[in-house]
Formats: structure tokens, sequence, C-alpha cells
RNA sequence: GCCGGAGUAGCUCAGCUUGGCAGAGCGAUUCCUUCGUAAGGAAUAGGCCGAGGGUUCAAAUCCCUCCUCCGGCUCCA
């Protein structure tokens, strides 16, 4: 019999029988590793551990404890899923159901499902893993496939576009049921330890808004039980985290359906998390050399039209009639600052020019985006303008990443960075383009920092790198960003004198550090699950008297540390109640006096971890908060 | 915007299936208690049951329209 050579993850080569199969190797390498072979990826691609291999083919042998597996998993639970609908419901129709990185779905449509329906469809599923069904890859012929979805135009449009000119076509059997797919599955259905539906809502087809709408049911899988649990219980606590929760619970901001949707309002508590956000970005902005600029939030439709606004982002404007006139509310804070720029002229030497602003903007995104503080009308972005010279895109690039990264560094954030290239439609010559996307991937590689190129995604006028945050439900929203602009530059006929004495054209550069406070926000919230760092907390010390006896103890001190934000508990509660509030409320830190500390003249320390000392120097005690709160610690440490 | 779910006291929720006096806990207020490390006690107040319309002798409850929120999709700081 002939061999055949693959290479393993590590580059060793292995000879094996020709017709031998992912598990064949697997066993070859060692029997242990058989007996976990649940899959391979061969030559990028994950298939059954059925699968023959081809000679030279690249092999890695996927075992239980892999991503890859709970993938394959969750596509086979998809599966008893679809299977379980179809028992119950035959008329249903199916179109795609595909893992995702922590379950799965299945898009389905012809059939109204309510949680009622959900349940008993979940105690199927439980009956098709009881049965332990087999699952079967089978090939065939293409035009039986075709036929067989006569009256299914989904699974007909994949065979169009996915499995475009397959023939055979593979179809996965288990029982009675089958589904187009080109798998890998897991064995059988009895493979899956743990299986729950998680919710139901809907999805266009193709993700596509002028396609059919679909049913989208969610459900995860996993191969015991005690993981499923760990994840609902992680889920549960994710909740728990949501800045929506939070901001209610923390008294930080609310939205109120008589103001309006998507209008925060801040509370005091807020609004102190928002100045020390707004202090601490405006010293590095003016450590960076930009200039505090202001405008107003409304502006003469024919800024928008100079602007491009108006063409472009009409429909997500507020725009108001006053006096037969046409204004409208600021979408974006660019044309202002370039108006500015505009006011005088600039030579080669006074480049970059740099104005920044915390500057309210509105936008009318559709209704069904709104979302807290993650999707808003009305938010403000800390929002910076340059005006710089091609030759110093990269310097001033570089120097908003290094600030970015600070401002991560600061809060112990981790963010997605994407870089977006030049898209279909855009403004610019080729060779601008070229340019300045190899400058932004060349100030991405010195720095070091791991990104994703997004083809095509960046905006017409240039192209930007973005951050992205992950929101405590697991869902990413665009935060910190860069974008260079070439066209802003032409639309406001903007110029600097160069050496030559000839007009030249600046690069626009919108930079922002947070993105806007509001999602900024957002993201704190959820981070620190409201347990902010000492500077950042709205309340920073609270103090507890013992009894009334001690007030006028508690006033002396709370006089001492006025350089910071401290309150004084003086309900008629005992000790215990006002320490299990001042937990709930997360203050960093509590000051318990009672006789002994008044007699003394120390304080009693506790911090929001439920560490304590007693008879602490008041001295002492001030000057740590004071260097924890200007060093910016995440942790109160003085109990460390 | 589209599909699905939901809206009852400041907050969390019960009541709605089967129409018949609007409820609980927490919080708030007042009084008692002055308390030593994660919830002392009692009393009181608090509601256009999201808004409007309809059915009915009677609507929180049934029907219609709208608003808002939640989960997705699509879009984004």
């Amino acid at each position: 019999m002939s061999e055949i050579v693959v290479t393993l993850p590590d580059g060793s080569e292995l000879s094996v029988a020709e017709g031998s199969t992912v598990e064949d190797v697997a066993y070859e390498i060692g029997p242990g590793l058989g007996r976990d072979t649940v899959a391979g990826v061969v030559d990028g691609d994950l298939v059954d551990k059925a699968t023959p291999l081809e000679d030279g083919a690249d092999l890695v042998i996927v075992t239980e404890d892999s991503d890859e597996y709970r993938r394959v998993l969750r596509h086979s639970a998809a599966h008893v899923f679809a299977q379980a609908l179809q028992r119950r419901h035959p008329e249903a129709k199916l179109a795609i159901g595909p893992p995702t990185d922590d379950g799965f779905y299945y898009d389905v449509t012809n059939v109204d499902l309510d949680s009622e329906d959900i349940a008993e469809i979940e105690a199927e599923a439980e009956e098709i893993i009881a049965e332990d069904l087999e699952i079967e890859r089978e090939e065939r012929p293409r035009a039986a496939v075709l036929e067989a979805y006569e009256d299914n135009p989904y699974k007909r449009d994949i065979l169009e576009t996915e499995a475009a000119g397959e023939d055979p076509v593979s179809v996965y059997r288990q029982g009675e049921f089958e589904d187009l797919c080109a798998g890998p599955h897991v064995e059988s259905t009895g493979e899956i330890g743990a299986f729950t539906l998680l919710n139901i809502s809907s999805a266009y087809w193709r993700g596509d808004e002028d396609n059919d709408t679909l049913t989208r049911v969610y459900g995860t899988a996993f191969a015991e039980e005690e993981e499923m649990e760990a994840y609902l219980e992680r889920r549960r606590e994710a909740e728990e985290r949501d800045h929506r929760k939070l901001g209610q619970e923390l008294d930080i901001f609310s939205i109120d359906e008589t103001t309006g949707p998507g209008l925060p309002l801040y509370h005091p508590n807020g609004k102190r998390i928002l100045d020390e956000l707004a202090a601490f970005a405006r010293d590095l902005n003016l450590d960076a050399g930009y200039e505090p600029v202001e405008t107003p939030h409304l502006f003469r439709t024919e800024l928008w039209k100079k602007s491009g606004h108006y063409e472009n982002y009409v429909d997500d404007m507020f725009l108001l009639d006053v006096n037969d006139e046409e204004y409208g509310l600021k979408p974006m804070n660019c044309p202002g600052h370039a108006t500015i720029f505009d006011q005088q002229s600039w030579s080669y030497r006074d480049l970059p020019v740099r104005y920044f602003e915390d500057g309210k903007v509105y936008r009318k995104e559709q209704r069904g985006e709104l979302s807290g503080l993650s999707r808003v009308w009305a938010f403000t972005i800390d929002d910076g303008h340059e005006f710089v010279r091609p030759d110093q895109i990269e310097a001033e690039v570089t120097l908003v990443m290094d600030n970015i990264v600070r401002v991560f560094e600061t809060f112990g954030l981790d963010a997605q960075v994407a870089l977006a290239t030049r898209p279909e439609k855009s403004v610019g010559s080729d060779e601008i383009w070229e340019r300045a996307e190899s400058q932004l991937r060349s100030v991405l590689e010195s720095r070091d920092i791991e990104y994703d190129v997004e083809e095509g995604d960046g905006a017409f006028y240039g192209p930007k790198i973005d951050f992205a945050f992950e929101d405590a439900l697991g869902r990413d929203w665009d935060g910190p960003t860069v974008q260079l602009d070439f066209n802003m530059p032409e639309r406001f006929d903007l110029t600097y004198t160069g050496e030559d004495n000839e007009d030249h054209r600046p690069v626009m550069i919108h930079r922002a550090l947070y993105g806007s406070y509001e999602r900024f926000l957002m993201v704190l919230i959820e981070h620190f699950d409201g347990k902010f760092p000492l500077w950042l907390a709205p309340e920073q010390v609270r103090i507890l008297p013992v009894s009334d006896d001690n007030l006028g103890y508690a006033h002396r001190l709370a006089n001492e540390l006025d350089d910071f934000r401290v309150e004084i508990e003086d309900r008629s509660w005992t000790v215990g109640r006002k320490i299990q509030q001042a937990h709930s409320d997360r203050v960093p830190y509590m000051l318990i006096i009672g006789d002994d500390e008044e007699s003394t003249g120390t304080v009693s320390v506790r911090d929001r971890n439920e560490r304590e000392r007693k008879d602490v120097d008041r001295e002492a005690f001030a000057a740590h908060l004071r260097a924890e709160r200007d060093e910016k610690r995440i942790e109160p440490d003085f109990l460390d």
C-alpha cells in the first residue's frame, strides 16, 4: 500500500497509509490523542475526524478542549435544534444555522414561535440528544439536492453561493432529519452534554434589510453540563454589570421618556465622573500642543452643504426651520473647526495646527439602535482636529496613538484595533491614499499594536484606525479613532503657504481619545463594575459616625479633606447598616469614627474591598489619599 | 427602520390567563432607638396601572393606534 505525507503544526512530517483519516493519523501519533480527537483542520478548513487525507496536507488535530471543537459541537447543536423544530413544527423552513463565538443560532421562517414553543422545542432537543442519533455525512448529486430544496429559497441560495458548482453536495443526516451542510459535525447527538435555547429575535436573510425577515433562535451547547452552568453564571454576572442597571443604581444618569429617547441626563454623580475625564483629556491635549476652541450646537445648513454632510448625512441630521432659513444641529465638529482654521492665512511653519473641543453632537440614529449610553442621539466627542502637511502625517498619528495608548493604560482597558482602508467610493489620489495607509500601518507596527485590516471599510475621505470596546454583554462599540481626511480641506479650500511660496493643501486628522464621553462612560462603568478608581469615584470618602455624638468630629474630618468628595452618613442607622450601604454604593474608602477614634484623634479606615485598619493617623491617610488620586491608581491601596 | 418581547409606587416585582375596591418588599417621611464593622423597631405617605381611542353595567386585565424600553438585524462615537 502506498503512503502519503502530512505536515503537523510543529512542522514535522508524518508518513501514513494512503486513505488514512484525521483520526487514523491521531492514533498514529499516540493512542491518547487518537481517543481525544474530535475533528481536524486540514489546510485551514475544519473537517470531520473521518475525513480521508490527501498527500501533502497540513493537519491540525482538534481535541475536545479547543475552540474548534466547541464550534463543531455547537454547529451540531444547531442541527439538533432544527430537528426538534421540525418535529414540532413541520411547516418551518430552515435558512442557516452556524456556530458563533459562544453558541449558535438558526434562522428559520414560516413559523411563529413564542416562549412556550421554545420550551417545547428545547424539551424535544433534549429527547434527540437522549436518542443519541448517529450524525452521518452523505454526498448527494447536486441536482437531487436542488430538487429537494425546491420550496426553500434560502437553501437554494446557499447552493448557489457557498456551495456554487459543488457536485456532489454534502448533506448531514441524523435520524429522520437532514440538512444541507459542509460540516464538520460531532459523531452523534449524544455527544452534546448540555443544550439550551437562549433567546429569540430576528434577522434579515444575508443581513440585508431588503431581504426577508427571518426568526433567529439563539442557543448554546457544551460537552459538559458544568461548563454550561459556568457560562450561564458568567452571563448573569455580566448582566449585573450592565451600565444601564448600574447607572440607575449608582445614580449616574437616566434617560427619561418625557425628555426624549437617546438623550441622557447626567446626575451629579455622573457629571463628577465626566468632569474628571474631561480634565484628564484636557491635560493630555494641552501637553500635545492642542488649542481649545468652542463652537455652537447649531449651524446654518450652508455650512453642511459646504462640508458635504448635507449631501451624505442629512437623513441623520436634526434640521430646524428658523425664519424660513434652514439650520442643522451639528452631527460633527469638524466643519466648525475647519472654518476656524480658514479665518487666517497659514505658513508651512505654523503646521500642525491642532484644535480640540468637547463638542456635543446630535445624530438621529435609527430608533431601534438606541441603547443606554452606548448609542444615543446627543453625545459629546472629545474631538480633536489637526491640520498638517502631508509629510507630518506619520509623526502626528504617532503622537495621537501615544495618547490613546496612554488612555488605555490609565484605565486598564483593552480594545480591538482595526485599520480601515480605501473604500470603493472615495476622494483623493491613489498616491495619497497609498501613502496614508502605509503611514498608518507603520505607526501601528512601530508601536507593536495588534490590529485587523478591514479592507474597504475606511471613510470616503480617508483611511482610519478604529478602537472597538466590548460591552458587558459582548457587543462591540467603536471608541477612540484616528482618521485622515483629504476631502474636507478641498471642500473648504484650506491652504497654507509652502516654502516655495505656493499654496498647498493641508491634510486633516480627526481624532478622539475616548470616542464619545457617553460610550466611554458606558465602558468604564462596566469595566470597573461601578468600582471607579479613587480619582474618578463620584464619592471618594464616606464618613460613618458610630453615633450622633460623633457628628462634630465627622464634620471636622470632612473639612480636613475638603479637596476630596466626602460625604457624612448621618442617617440614624446602625453602623452595620451604614457600612452595608457604603459597600453597595461602591465608595472607595469609609472612615468609621466613634468615641475611641475621637478621643485619640484617629480614624478607622475600611475600603470597598472589605479590608480595614483601626487607629489610623489622619495626616497619613490624607497624604495617601492625595497620592492615590493624583497617580490615578485603579484600586484603593491604603490597606495593602 | 425591520422582527420579537415588555411597560403597574422612586426601585424590584405580583395582580392580567377567567373583567368586579390596585398589592408586596426595598427606599422615602415621622417617631422610638444612639447603636463598633455587610440590613434595629413602629407608624405614615406614595399610583391617570406608558398615552389615546374602542368593547362592556364595569377595563390594570379584552381590542385598535401611538410612545418608550429590552433582545436581535442593519448602521455607528
